[in-house]
DNA sequence: CAATTCGGGATCTGC
DNA sequence: TCCCGAATTG
């Protein structure tokens, strides 16, 4: 690596020391322990620049590595407006460079040229094929198991209990879908990671020629990372590569799919001779923003430990509203957006997609312009994935998965027992599925037979035009010469959907790429990894709304956490501490989330299946001192906050209600309700149980005309009573 | 083989 | 409450 230069060049002017000691760090491997906001992306892409035009490396030997498509767009826009050669980086998401590196090395890796990859729809559809007899929630938990397998890097053969308590089911499931999933030459998500590994591990040559040209190896959001990332890093980076994670344990929010915080927590143990730096200087929220989430994510075990400060002042307090029900939720926000001409500045988040449902159609009657970011993704979209599953198997034709999607829609009377009879000729043939629409099929009623013929001439002519046309005119004619545009057009027709839509826009997309067998699979690889581009436009006045996982690296000046309730936030409250620390540093990543002012919401009911459930308010709220926010329209709370205590999972106290404040005006309407049996059982109240000793009620609702309640109790247990069968005393809990 | 109806169960987060 | 899958019927 070239020398240290003797000034600082003019661009890196406006670091902060910590970032610029980052930023000019050499030798060993360097961990960045970036707070939020701490200007994280702009050290990595100054990084980028400084090793380019001060260090002489090649732009062609730094390899970027981030988590979403997003991130990286972004990074290489900015890394290419300070160095010119950026744009020569590999920059990419971790299963994007997977994917890049199994199509150079297709033949090695045991794959066929077109390979495309499986989704967790696909997935399920394959477990199903396989699996006929097993119900949808069963073969969706296996696909579920397979893919948490994965991300472990564990195999068949592997002992599973660490992914699923029947592991020897799994372990059969997981051997059988391996098999078929590499007779079919397709990869899933997790083989993007491990077949990589695999190659890197086994083949020395490919180990050698690629850790000679990634001289530079930068990892982003290191603390998502999972186990089978970690050892490809490990097999990726060599002994004279530079390594450097950047990452926040603190934002670690991903474990249900894998995301391993030991990584970022035992770095400098994997990697000897580690330099650590800590940027905790914030530069994006207020000080009372941030005293807030510090206090909160300090309650978390395993961290690293770091402080965020900032310049800037405290500002407004966090504001606090206890409301009656979602309804009066919507109300409220409504009401904090009336009061600022901007939509934009402010962001709505939620906890569960669901949640968006009710201020959209709230929005969208009241006309306040909104946009929702990431939950329907494009290719998930039926007309679409329709349209790719024609295209998918014209890359590879022994893909089943989507054989078995189009083979039938539009309805062309191949019922299930004359598919599966061609699929049986294609298996005896090599797996070849359209050389077996080809062929003659035995057992096949008439109707069948000539459905077969039209629909092997349908694809017989694609495949002619998959080398002739250009990838528009082919998803052209793909969505034309299979019926699915017809088909899709007369459910908008009858449905007022924009299905059509969608196909034009996917033809459309197709437009960027050129033609040929290679465009065509650089253009599936596309579409299925980079799964939530926003297909309506960006810009304009609109209120986003948005899953607290979904906010990660973004701010908005306004944010307005809604549903703290305990069992919908923390939602995990019957699992282990590890999920609370968790749904902790999710709270921590929403707050952080906000610039200039903060609201949080708790609702007292909320309509859960069709039955309007009581909920206590999180137990958050009550890990915050109460001096660092103002509870809506008076000083003290109108509702019972939990108290926090030493146990995470346990003890609140019942602080009865102080009336008249805003907020019980606000929740005037379902407070009706009566709860004759249960009335001194409301949620938050301590009860004993002979049994099971001291406990907490955490929701109360009805059935038929029984009033439930679900107790967590102090040795973990969590139970469902109704109050008038057994006796449940209640009891006061405070210390 | 396709269309309609009915009943039971429930996606939490997402590359 | 809503949606999906199975059973039923044409």
């Amino acid at each position: 690596m070239g020398s240290l230069p003797e000034t600082i060049p003019d661009y890196l002017h406006g670091l902060n020391p910590v970032q610029l000691d980052a930023v000019r760090h050499q030798g060993g491997p360097l961990l960045i322990l970036a707070g939020a906001g701490s200007g994280k992306t702009r050290v990595i892409t100054y990084k980028i620049a400084y090793l380019i035009r001060e260090c002489g490396i090649q732009p062609r030997s730094i390899l970027a590595v981030t988590f979403t498509n997003k991130a990286a767009g972004e990074m290489r826009e900015r890394a290419a407006s300070l160095a010119p050669g950026a744009s020569e980086c590999m920059i990419r998401t971790f299963h994007s460079f997977g994917a890049w590196f199994l199509r150079r090395n297709h033949e090695r890796a045991g794959l066929p040229a077109g390979f495309t990859i499986y989704d967790d729809d696909d997935v399920v559809q394959l477990l199903r094929s396989l699996f006929p007899d097993e119900s949808k929630p069963h073969l969706n938990a296996q696909s579920r198991a397979i893919s948490r397998a994965k991300d472990y890097a564990l195999y068949p053969g592997n002992d599973l209990s660490a992914v699923t308590h029947q592991h020897e089911e799994l372990r059969d499931v997981y051997r059988r879908y391996h098999e078929r999933l590499r007779e079919i030459g397709n990869v899933d998500f997790g083989d993007l990671i491990l077949r990589p590994l695999e190659l890197l591990r086994r083949d020395e040559a490919v180990r050698t020629r690629i850790q000679q040209r990634f001289r530079v190896v930068l990892v982003d959001e290191y603390q998502d990372s999972n186990v089978a990332q970690f050892e490809l890093l490990r097999a990726l980076v060599g002994s004279d590569s530079y390594l450097c994670v950047v990452g926040d344990d603190d934002q670690s929010i991903y474990r249900f799919r894998g995301a391993e915080v030991r990584n970022i927590l035992t770095f400098h143990e994997q990697y000897p001779g580690t330099t650590t730096v800590r940027l905790e200087q914030n530069y994006r929220s207020t000080g009372s923003i941030l005293n807030l989430a510090s206090e909160v994510v300090a309650r978390n075990e395993g961290r690293l430990g770091k402080r965020l400060w900032t310049e800037r002042e405290d500002g407004p307090l966090p504001q606090l509203a206890f409301l009656s029900d979602a309804e009066a939720e919507v109300e409220f926000c409504v009401r904090i957006l009336q009061a600022d001409a901007r939509y934009s500045n402010t962001a709505i988040l939620y906890r569960t997609n669901a949640q968006s449902r009710l201020f959209e159609s709230e929005f969208l009657r009241r006309g306040i312009p909104y946009r929702i970011v990431g939950t329907l993704r494009f290719y998930e979209r039926e007309e679409v994935k329709d349209v790719l599953a024609v295209l998918r198997l014209l890359a590879n034709p022994r893909d089943e998965v989507s054989f078995r999607r189009i083979v039938n829609k539009p309805a062309r009377s191949l019922g299930l027992k004359s598919v599966d009879r061609i699929v049986d000729v294609a298996l005896a043939g090599g797996g070849d599925l359209l050389d077996a629409l080809a062929a003659a099929v035995p057992g096949l009623t008439k109707k069948a037979e000539k459905a077969r013929a039209e629909l092997d001439g349908v694809f017989a002519s694609l495949t002619g035009a998959v080398e002739g046309s250009s990838l528009s005119v082919l998803v052209e004619r793909a969505a034309e010469e299979t019926g699915l545009r017809e088909y899709h057009a007369s459910q908008d027709e009858y449905q007022g959907s924009g299905k059509v839509a969608n196909i034009d826009e996917l033809v459309n997309a197709a437009g960027l790429y050129g033609s040929g067998r290679e465009a065509l699979a650089e253009f599936l690889e596309m579409i299925e990894l980079d799964a939530n581009r926003d297909t309506a436009a960006e810009d304009g006045e609109a209120v986003t709304l948005i899953t607290m996982h979904n906010t990660k690296g973004l701010e908005f000046p306004r944010v307005i956490i809604t549903g703290l309730e305990e069992g919908l936030f923390p939602r995990g409250a019957d699992e282990g501490p590890g999920e609370i620390e968790e749904e902790r540093r999710l709270f921590y990543v929403a707050v952080t989330r906000a610039e200039n002012e903060l609201y949080l919401t708790s609702c007292r009911y909320r309509r859960l299946y069709g039955r309007i459930t009581e909920y206590a308010p999180s137990r958050f709220l009550g890990e915050i001192p109460p001096e660092l926010l103002e509870t809506l329209g008076s000083g003290t709370s109108s509702r019972r906050i939990p108290a926090a205590s030493g146990d995470p999972g346990f003890g609140r106290q019942g602080i009865p209600a102080a009336g008249g404040t805003v907020s019980d005006r606000l929740r005037s309407a379902s407070d009706a309700e009566d709860w004759e049996e249960a009335d001194d059982l409301p949620p938050g109240a301590g009860v004993y149980h002979d049994d099971y000793g001291l406990g907490v009620v955490q929701k109360r609702w009805r059935k038929g005309t029984n009033v439930m309640v679900r107790v967590g109790f102090e040795n973990g247990r969590i139970a469902t009573f109704i109050p008038r069968y057994t006796p449940l005393e209640r009891v006061s809990i405070d210390e």
